[in-house]
DNA sequence: AATAAAAAAAAA
């Protein structure tokens, strides 16, 4: 038998090739066919380094590997002569050669990153009869794939390809692998038989994993008529080459179902060949996947497999639903090799998720490169762009459109509040990496659909919002807060308060209770399992068909914080709120009058809609303490000039007008020429300023160094060393009750998995600094964790709770108010 | 002194 086919790995590693071939075939952009050649080649040789006496030692005896398999690989084709027999007869230089072969032995998670003495040392290690047979295989594979060609590729290139070449290896490892696919054999009797055989499983394997692209359909998206932007997305001229599309307009303009008509003209231009849809909150995704589900059916002319990709997607009912039924719908399908993994979410025809799912793809975090090349074949639609505006996220989201385009991807970029410089930014990552020269866009025209470097639509019929512009008015303390929501109430109105931190949130739930109006509260700070019965009750009361009053004809209350920011259906009659940016509080008054078809404003218990601004006034003289005096707590959360700034501009335009003047808005505060903040608060600008480049730095540092290819470009740190996120150290506890049988979740579910991700309550880690929390050794808690891994143990802290609610001095867990701080030495009382 | 947000097993 030639070629060293009598090794097993041999098999496996042809096996693994074929599947390359059909994805590249089936799955990913187009690829010119000597670089499919190439790549299907070098994937070929994968797992070489499992030809070596060590490896067979490791098999046979369980004896262990000085070096693991994936790193040997690269040390047989780094070897002198190996690399002249590979750069003659692919016909380039080491130069491009090496880049590409970390690619494929990095299939383990993460880059080698041997030295080559210990290389040397490794071939030394894997015997004489290795070489051979190494070389052997070697010289079967380039009659296989007789035209992989380097020719025309330079190092720039090669660095640029490894991405992508990398993440194309490890699906097709993680498919050819697959021992129900592909089943161990007799050894054939030579390479050739043997891989046109297994090309048959291949197709075969990449169609059940579910990676075969579905087909896109011209058929019509949505039987309602068009609204102006919706009309604008259909009709906007594509330009050539990978192409970024920007949405900006109003909440509720219907952005989403523009954006998918985009995404469909897009597929069937061969720009990509599916979608992911990229959200900055598990709940928003969640809503996505909801409304995704018929549409993503009509874009594709056979049923297209769908998935969810979060933290917490095994708790959506409607993914569970779309699993269950997969082997039979017609619907939409997500078969169990895609339902396997996180990572895997994200090859399906139409992916839903969090935009933190694609920013792993370009932190150099295990399997990264799997990410990558997933993604490289979608059009990346991120929603909500401007909630991904702090300086560590922006710079993150940069670094993805980059290299998104210079894998050939496009890209749709939705948004209400983007400040002009924030989207300058973007395109010009993106026209880059497209190789592009950038021309700066600044017309400040909005609503408007733009495609940097090509067309643009900026006029749109002069609409106002059905309910007519919002009024400012401010309030210069809580207690005319107070006092106006309990007159409204009295009055009928639904009403909310939105507070900027929890415990100014709570104090007002009390403040209020003294005033005798009774409020619900709405917060991040509860158990994972009550903060989704309190959204329900709040949709029940505030949302399209809600009941907004009480028993008595009060009008009902609730105090929130920013968790109500985040595309809640909610419609209130009246809103008092927190001084905050004013993007924030375009979010909020966005829940202002939201229903008018429902209820028109003749049916209301007020006569316009007005955003009560709790603030001290702007004219008084301004120091650091300025805002600390209305918001206690509060005042820390958001840079203080851009507080300033907002009460300046906002309480002088006096209203909000949407969608004419939002830009105006954004741009006063957020913008180039932004007002000016008093000499006084100069200080706190420039600290702030500083806090962000040093965020953006960090980003810098913390992103895979795309120029540098995977090699030394990349990384395998674990997820958490890598965030996606900054922001305050956070703790996690596991609420859990004492039940004869010992300690259990604190809430049911339909799984022990489930209850305990329902029963999860997080908090600031410094405000547990002095508490003492329960022993994670005692007895009861070490059977709750036993079986955990690490990872598990060293995240979550399991508390008991007590029949009144007490978890330790200090600290009490309230249904329905959420975990609760108490000042010392008050014992547990409420 | 202080928000909300996300994330965590590989590939015989």
């Amino acid at each position: 038998m030639d070629g060293g086919l009598e090794h097993p790995a041999a098999c496996h590693m042809l096996d693994v090739a074929a599947v390359a071939e059909v994805l590249l075939r089936e799955g990913t952009p187009d690829l010119p066919s000597d670089r499919r050649d190439l790549f299907c080649l070098l994937i070929a040789l994968h797992d070489l380094g499992k030809i070596g006496a060590q490896f067979r030692a490791m098999l046979r005896a369980g004896l262990k590997q000085n070096a693991r398999h994936w790193q040997v690989t690269e040390a047989w084709l780094r070897e002198e002569a190996m690399e002249d027999l590979l750069c003659e007869r692919l016909g380039g230089t080491y130069l491009a050669l090496r880049p590409l072969v970390a690619a494929i032995a990095g299939h383990h998670g993460g880059p080698p990153r041997d030295t080559a003495e210990s290389q040397w040392r490794m071939r030394l290690d894997a015997g004489q009869a290795a070489a051979q047979d190494a070389r052997c295989f070697v010289a079967a594979c380039f009659d296989l794939w007789p035209r992989a060609s380097l020719a025309g590729i330079n190092e720039a290139e090669a660095m640029i390809l490894s991405w992508r070449l990398s993440g194309l290896t490890v699906v097709a490892d993680w498919v050819g692998s697959n021992p129900d696919w592909f089943p161990a054999a007799e050894p054939p009797t030579s390479a050739a038989t043997y891989l046109a055989e297994t090309r048959l499983r291949a197709a075969y394997a990449v169609e059940k994993a579910g990676l075969v692209a579905s087909v896109p359909s011209a058929t019509r998206l949505f039987d309602f008529a068009l609204r102006a932007m919706q009309e604008a997305a259909a009709s906007i001229p594509l330009r050539d080459g990978p192409t970024l599309a920007i949405i900006e307009d109003e909440t509720g303009a219907g952005k989403t179902e523009a954006a998918l008509l985009l995404a469909q003209r897009m597929l069937l231009a061969s720009k990509g060949r599916g979608l992911y849809l990229a959200l900055p909150t598990m709940a928003t995704a969640d809503a996505m996947f909801r409304r995704a589900r018929d549409v993503a059916r009509r874009i594709f002319v056979t049923p297209p497999s769908l998935t969810l990709a979060h933290g917490r997607a095994g708790l959506s009912v409607e993914f569970r639903e779309v699993m269950a039924r997969s082997g039979w719908s017609e619907d939409v399908i997500c078969g169990p090799w895609l339902a396997d993994s996180r990572r895997r979410a994200l090859l399906a025809d139409v992916g839903v998720g969090t935009i933190d799912q694609a920013l792993l793809g370009i932190l150099p975090t295990r399997f990264a490169t799997l990410r990558i090349h997933a993604l490289a074949s979608k059009i990346l639609i991120v929603d909500e762009v401007h909630e991904l505006g702090n300086p560590y996220l922006a710079t993150e989201l940069e670094t993805l459109l980059r290299l998104h385009a210079m894998g050939g991807g496009s890209a749709i970029l939705l948004t209400a509040t983007l400040p002009l410089e924030q989207r300058a930014r973007l395109s010009r990552a993106f026209e880059e990496g497209a190789g592009r020269a950038f021309v700066e866009d600044m017309d400040p025209a909005y609503p408007v659909l733009s495609i940097p470097g090509g067309a643009a639509k900026r006029s749109f019929p002069d609409t106002v919002s059905p309910k007519g512009p919002v009024k400012i008015a401010r309030l210069g303390s809580i207690d005319e807060g107070v006092a106006l929501i309990a007159q409204a109430s009295a009055s009928g109105a639904a009403c909310v308060w939105v507070r900027n931190a929890v415990d100014d949130a709570i104090a007002s739930v009390e403040a209020l209770r003294a005033a005798g109006v009774e409020a619900d509260l709405l917060h991040a700070r509860y158990a994972f399992a009550d903060r989704k019965r309190i959204e329900a009750a709040a949709l029940a009361a505030f949302g399209p068909e809600g009941g907004r009053r009480r028993n008595d004809g009060r009008g009902k209350v609730i105090v929130s914080t920013q968790v109500l920011e985040m595309s809640l259906d909610y419609d209130f009659d009246v809103m008092v709120s927190d001084l905050a940016p004013v993007a924030a509080l375009i979010q909020r008054a966005g829940r202002l009058w939201r229903h008018m078809v429902r209820r028109p404003a003749a049916g209301r218990p007020v006569p316009a809609p007005v955003l009560h601004v709790v603030a001290p006034d702007p004219d008084r003289p301004a120091d650091t303490r300025w805002l600390a005096e209305v918001q206690p707590r509060g005042a820390w959360v958001y840079e203080l000039a851009e507080q300033w700034r907002t009460a300046e501009v906002l309480f002088r335009a006096g209203e909000i007008v949407a969608p004419g003047g939002l830009r105006a808005l954004i741009e006063a505060v957020h913008g180039d020429d932004r007002v000016p903040v008093p000499d006084t608060l100069a200080a706190a600008e420039e600290v702030a300023l500083g806090d962000a480049y040093a965020e953006a730095g960090l980003a810098r540092m913390n992103i895979v160094k795309i120029a540098a290819g995977y090699r030394d470009g990349g990384g395998a740190a674990d997820d958490r060393d890598y965030p996606t996120r900054l922001g305050q150290e956070t703790r996690a506890l596991l609420l859990t009750r004492r039940a004869p049988s010992g300690l259990v979740p604190w809430v049911e579910g339909e799984s022990r998995a489930e209850a305990e991700l329902l029963s999860e309550v997080s908090a600031r880690a410094t405000q547990f600094r002095d508490l003492a929390l329960p022993d994670q050794s005692a007895p009861e808690i070490a059977a709750f964790t036993e079986g955990w891994p690490d990872w598990k143990r060293v995240n979550l802290t399991v508390c008991p709770v007590e029949e009144g609610g007490a978890i330790c001095e200090g600290l009490r867990y309230d249904g329905n108010l959420g975990l609760l701080f108490q000042p010392r030495g008050r014992g547990d009382e409420p």
